[in-house]
DNA sequence: ATGTTGACACCGG
DNA sequence: TCCGGTGCCAACA
């Protein structure tokens, strides 16, 4: 399965998110094998903008630090629903499995 | 090898 | 629900 080093793995993961949906950094690290959500975080900031990172959020639902306002943007464009200034992880968590 | 830093997660108050 | 401290792991000087 892992044909692919590890950051690429994680670039496809985030690619592979649909439009209007979430994951966490957590849940990203779960599903492509990383030991640690800070190794996804960090691939993200080195591919600089190839990938949907907006859809890449918190585990609470919170939104990353320095781009948060940019991210909030390009979410609710997406038809993301926000409670204050959270995503609604309940309805817009992707699994990656998920129908 | 050691200390610092970071696009995080979890727990307690 | 908000805030602060603690634990994690990998990259870097």
């Amino acid at each position: 399965m892992s044909d692919e080093s590890l950051p690429h793995r994680i670039l496809a993961c985030v690619e592979s998110i649909p439009r209007g949906r979430v994951m966490s950094y957590g849940d990203i690290a779960e599903y492509c094998g990383a030991n640690t959500p800070r190794l996804v975080g960090r691939v993200l900031s080195l591919d600089g903008g190839t990938v949907p990172w907006h859809r890449v959020v918190r585990s609470d639902g919170s939104l990353a630090t320095h781009k948060s306002d940019r991210q909030r943007e390009l979410l609710e464009a997406e038809g993301v629903r926000f409670r204050r200034e959270r995503v609604d992880m309940r309805a817009c968590r992707w699994d990656g499995a998920q129908s």
